[in-house]
DNA sequence: CTAAAGGGTAGAGTAAGCTCTAAGGTCAAG
DNA sequence: CTTGACCTTAGAGCTTACTCTACCCTTTAG
């Protein structure tokens, strides 16, 4: 497929995904004669994937380490199973860290809807 | 406390501090009659949350807005209510989303040390 | 009084991650 | 054979979030 099918079935800029290449994000892209890029079918599965781990906060080298790491028909198994283990164990930080947050947002959130109530009631906001 | 011991405090540079002041990031800092910043105690407490929300991927546009609206003694509470519900269900959305890469993240780790395993028994990594 | 430590502002520089422009090559339709 | 859509690269420009520099003023210790 061509950078305009890959742009419009992802949503990602063409300029973004070229980007991404340079970056080392995308693997496997392969050119024809006219020096156009052809991507393969998986490559729609592997930039939405670089999409959503970026949402998450994951930075692109991040990102690339871990895509290629989980693509391993390259890579050594122990030092794969230690790197995913790493990973998760700062995804899991990062999980115990926003249910804090949320827990927070969640009494804030009560606390003025309580306000609300007694503000309806001629009272005063907060406090 | 003088910028100094807030640096100190926090682990923040001063110059952010300074950045973070004017991005509206840090409010009531009050100046003395040689124009030094003089924060008040809870500055710390304050700094010290926006470098936690920071580094769980908050931007700091979201991070003012959030904070300012938890001073609330200035804010309507039907519509700061509304603003933490917002905020804790776009946190929520995230967590649900870092679990299913958690998730995906321990399926990998137990594959690449079954095939570690494997590798010290003779066979070939991966697959 | 003077030197060092610390404060102030303005603005330049940096890195990541895009986003766009310029200049040019390719290709299918009319 | 030209027009228009689509591709290429190189590189400029933008935003966010710092980080640092230059230059000057204030405070404190000896």
């Amino acid at each position: 497929m061509r950078i305009a099918e890959l742009e419009q079935r992802t949503g990602i800029n063409r300029h973004t995904l070229r980007y991404y290449e340079k970056e080392g994000l995308l693997l496997e892209v392969i050119r024809g004669d006219n020096n156009y890029r052809d991507y393969p079918e998986k490559a729609v599965e592997r930039v939405t994937m670089v999409s959503q781990l970026k949402a998450l906060g994951f930075s692109l080298r991040e990102i690339r380490d871990l895509l290629n790491a989980l693509r391993s028909d390259s890579m050594d198994c122990e030092q794969g199973a230690q790197l995913m283990a790493e990973k998760k164990a700062a995804v899991d930080q990062r999980i115990r860290e926003l249910k804090q947050v949320s827990r927070m947002l969640g009494e804030q959130q009560r606390r003025l809807e309580a306000s609300a109530e007694a503000q309806r009631n001629g009272r005063d906001c907060i406090r």
